[in-house]
Parts: C-alpha cells; structure tokens; sequence
DNA sequence: CTGAAAGCGCTTACAG
DNA sequence: CTGAAAGCGCTTACAG
C-alpha cells in the first residue's frame, strides 16, 4: 500500500559464517550457548574467533527471526489505567528497568479503566505475541481476566488486585490502618475519607483498612463520612466539596487515598476558608514526589512503586517459565507533614 | 538455559489454507491486499470464504513472520527523560492513539536526561528493530543524533528541538512572549526566571521568547533573574530559595518554565512568608491537569502536548515512508489563574 | 567438534 | 484466478 523503503540489511550470522569460513549452524551455537554451555558447542578456539568477529561488527541477532524459531519473543505487555497517573508512571520505571535486566521488552497502553479498552489493549497485545502481560487497571469483577486465563494467557496484577490471581501490590489496608491510627492520635474524632474508585482493589482495601482500624479505636465512620471519587485532583476536589458542604458532618480531618485527590482536597478546603494544618488535617496516598514540595507539605503513606513494579515482573517471568506464583504484598509507611501534625485540642 | 514452555501455536496461514482447499499463498494474498486490491487478487467467492473463516477463527498474522519476509517491524521506539514527567505521560497518549491509529506498536523507554542512557536505550530500540524512533530527551548539542542520522535511522524529536533535525514542539519562545506581556500588563517591573535545563531546547527557547520581549517592553533582566533549574518540584523550590534569598534583586514574579518547578517555587514562596497571587506572581508552563487544581491556582502556559505527540508520530511515517518532513511548531496560549491574576500597583 | 537439513509463518515474484 | 517455490534469519535435533 505504501511505498516505504525496507530497512537496510543488517549483519546476519550467515555473513559472520561466510566470513570466518563455518557453517552459519555452528555460529550460531557458538552465540547462544553463553559461558560454560559453550565450551562444549565448539573448540574454544573457534568459538573465540565467532565472538570476537561478531563483537567487531556489532552482530545484533535478529529477534523477529529468532522468536519465530523459539516462539518466543521477550516482549511483554503493560496495561495501565492511564500513564500520566504519577503513580503508574513510576512503577513503570521499576518494570522497565526490571524487564531490561532480564532481556525483555515492553509494551505500555492506556486503557482508561474502560472494559472496551481494556480488551481493544490486550487483544493488540496478544496480536504482538507478548510473553506475558501486566495489567495495572484491574476491576475487582476480574471479568476481562477470569476469560485470559481460560485460554490460558499468562499475566500478573499490579498495584490493583483481585482475588484469584497473582498480583504485586502495597498493602493497602496496612496503609488505611496507619492513617486512622496517626489521625486518632493526633486527637481528631470526627474524619471523612475520600475513598476512590469503588471498583479497584487499592480504593477498597485503603478505605477499608482506615474505617476497620477508626472503629477499632471506637471511633465511628457515618455514612456521610465515606465519599467515593476519582482518583485524580478534580475528583478529590468535588469529593472534597461534597464533605465540607456537609452541615451534619463536620471531619476535623479527611484521609484521601491518593495523593492528587489530597491536593484536590487542599484546593477545597482552601476555597472553604479553611487552613490545611491547622483548620483541617489531609493525608494522601503514594507519597508521590509532589507531596513532600507542595505549599502545605502533605502527609501521605508511601508506597513502594518501583519495587511493585519489579516484583511485578519478577512475578510474570515466573509465570511464564510455569512456576507458581505467590501474590506480593508490600508494606507501606505514613510519613506525617505539615498537613496533618499538628495536635487537635 | 530456562525451560519456559512455548506459548500454544495460533492459527496460521497454512491452517486457513488446508481448511479451504486453498493454497497458503492464495489465503495470504487475499488477507494481505485490502480493499480494492483484494478484488484482482482472488475470485469475489474465494476471497469471502476466506475472510470468513478467518474472522471465524480469529484469525491473526503473525507479526514475526511476517516482518522476517517484509523487514517492517511496525514497531516504533519512543526514548524520554522519564514518564514520569506528567508532560511526556501524556504525549505518549497522543503516540500512542496515533500509533495505534497507523497499525504501528510503540515501546517507551526513560533515558533519565543521561548521554550514556540514551544510547543504551537507543541501542536496545535498534536491536529490536524499530522502524523509527522518537527522542522526547534531545540535548541541544545533538551528538547522538549526528550519529544516528549517518546510520540512516529513521527519527523525529518531540518536544524538545534541535537545530538541523525534525521536530514537533510547542511554540515555546511564543510561550515565554505571551507570559512576559502578560507580566508587564500586569504592573511587574522586576521579574525573575526559573529557566529550567540548559541542554534542553524548551527552558532555552521559552526563557529566550520571554527575556526577549520583556526588553522590548522596557524591561531589564539583570544576570541574577536568571536561574538554571531542574525541572521537577525540587529543582523549582531549590531555585526559588536562591531567588528569594537574593537581597539585590526582588521580583514581584517568577515566570518558571515548567508547572513543576512553579509548584516548587510556590512552596519556596510560602516558607518565605509571600502569598502567592498577592504579593509574589507566578506562572508556569504546560497546564498540566494539576495547575488548575491547586489550593492557589496555577497561571500556565498551555501547550498542546497531546497534539504534539500526534503529530510526532504522523512525521515519523512520513520519514519513514521516505518523504522529507518539516519541523512543526504548535501555538500554546496563555491561562492566567489566581498565582498571576492580580495587578500590582 | 562441525556440517547439513528442516522448519518457524509469512510474502512475493513467477508460472500456468 | 490459483499454485508452487524460494527465502527472510534464526535454532535445533541429527549425522558424521
């Protein structure tokens, strides 16, 4: 359909095994068997001379050809709500930097947390051939992947999971407890919690584990107390509004389970006339590197992203060399700012 | 040296064809041609069975096999300082879209801003065999793209430009223009800049556009308005303190050429006891989705960085399919919020 | 220790 | 209009 030149010919081991007068076979042999499984492949002399020409030339081995052999192709896909979310931006880099280690390559898509999407991804995904795939946009209904894994799709969650499969997250609900744990200490008895989206694991599992601790503690959640939302600024905003226009419940102290909700949060109360850290205290969710450098500092839980991220591909590169896989939950830690110390009298 | 087990064979051309009665060679010409083309390709009869079986099966290519034959990968590389600069995020949302859009598949990678980075990742992008790559990390000296161009790879710059390569930008001297006016209309007479990187084309070019202007208007900008930043929070809140420390130069307003690094310095600003929108202006750069939101708003240079993605990958086809290309500049416009909004009397 | 053959799934001239 | 062959660059039993 379109005229575009082919790109030039690289160098193939045919070319390296012209040049040094072997079978392209034996070449090859002698550049896959790496270290010691090579000694036995050729004469160490010969195998010195191929590695030492390839070197030379920069002999790239050609990976469409090789996956069509192996029929496997060291790519793997990632599937994120969306990238510009900070958070998924950052486990990305603990993905990419832990598949670029072990020799593989990776897609990334927005699915925009939409059903549609996120099965238009996966099938360009799997239409690519990945090994496996990472999906950081999971539902709790787990529809989309109870099908992949019938036909038997490797992949692991991340950041969001959902119970029957293998997933690499923060312990969200030790997250929840250490915010009700920090704000009852600091005297507050009154709390709202912006709590999410309803259908992701994180949103879930932090409100649940904030609301399960408070009442522990004997405090009480109210109904009016628990606003669901987006997870980005404007969504913790209007959530924000929603709890501060509300006459018969007066939070002392609001939990957002995100950081940008948080900052969203901030702008409402500001609006309110409120003074964050003093009128009103707000911890977020992430400790995303905005928190710490925002006019009003705020507390927030920090979460380990990149090493979700890396587990994340550990966890699939087990998968898919047929291991079982155990789910990865790791612990978080509050880190307390302006907007949230000072002690309610 | 694992023993992962191969993914399950898909369909192939050779299954379709067997079914039919047909030869692959057939089957291949009549899925491979569409449209028009497909009518001289097969009898009108053949060609519906055939694409009937092959939608009835799901059907499809395998893009291995077929870029060993064609030397196309429909691969593109994508290399940034990182993803988690929100404005990469989300021009990789119109690569994405675009690419997704032409059939082509993109791997992003971060180079972290570091010459050694950005050509490994290069490297990696080239082993893989991409039909063409986008550099959203360019440094203004432009080494590494020299090199690349004598190879005869295919790219195109995003973002950030360099003298002599194609590129999609924002207009960004205009951008740096459209705050200097805005700035002096405003009353201000003594401004600084949080200028951002000095390798990178967007901090030169804005703070150059409005340096530019504002001595047209009549202004100065002595040596110490100046301030090379990073370009994240940090790096704006470091540049602010030296900014505001400064007991010879005391601006009413900070133009910071990134909405991170105004964030920071509007963090700065509160610690030094200034009220932001009142007694201190600032405005930042790119209207990221949070300049809106915060507890002050932020004024902000809006650029299309979703365009300029789009746009980034419609110049690299064009490249690719051997045509010459032209750097595009796209118009930002200026949002001004309640940080800059006040006249200064 | 090295070579020769077969084949992964496609596409593309070339026949007929 | 359809078939048959060759080949893209690899790997992998199988010989010798």
């Amino acid at each position: 359909m379109t005229n575009r030149k082919p790109r030039p010919a690289a160098v193939t081991l045919k070319d390296l095994a012209a040049e040094l007068g072997l079978h392209p076979s034996t070449v090859s042999r002698i550049l896959h068997a790496e270290g010691d499984t090579a000694r036995g492949a050729a004469a160490p002399a010969t195998a010195q001379r191929v590695r030492d020409l390839a070197r030379a030339v920069g002999y790239s081995p050609d990976p469409q050809a090789k996956s069509l052999r192996t029929r496997q192709t060291h790519l793997l896909g990632v599937i994120v709500p969306r990238l510009s979310d900070l958070v998924l931006a950052v486990m990305y880099e603990g993905i990419e930097e832990a598949a670029d280690a072990a020799g593989y390559s990776t897609f990334v898509m927005n699915s925009l947390d939409n059903a549609e999407m996120q099965r238009r991804k996966t099938d360009i995904m799997l239409s690519r051939r990945v090994d496996g795939l990472i999906f950081g946009d999971a539902h709790l209904d787990g529809d989309i992947l109870t099908e992949l894994a019938e036909q038997n799709v490797k992949f692991v969650l991340m950041n969001r999971a959902v119970q029957g499969f293998p997933s690499a997250t923060c312990d969200d609900a030790l997250g929840g407890t250490l915010v009700a744990q920090h704000l009852w200490d600091r005297g507050h008895r009154v709390v709202s919690v912006i709590a999410g989206e309803p259908y992701a694991s994180t949103a879930v599992d932090r409100t649940s584990g904030f609301v399960t601790r408070w009442k522990a503690l004997g405090g009480e959640i109210p109904e009016a107390a628990l606003v669901w939302s987006r997870f980005d600024t404007i969504g913790g905003r209007i959530a924000a509004e929603t709890i501060l226009s509300d006459v018969a419940h007066k939070p002392s102290a609001i939990f957002a389970v995100n950081d940008f909700a948080a900052i969203g949060a901030m702008g409402a109360a500001t609006e309110h006339g409120l003074l964050v850290g003093r009128d009103l205290a707000i911890v977020g969710f992430n400790d995303t590197s905005l928190a710490a450098q925002l006019p009003i500092s705020l507390s927030s839980v920090r979460s380990p992203m990149t090493e979700i991220g890396r587990t994340a591909v550990q966890m699939l590169l087990a998968t898919i060399n047929g291991g079982p896989v155990e789910s990865v939950r790791l612990a978080p830690t509050l880190v307390v700012r302006e907007s949230s110390a000072f002690q309610r009298t």
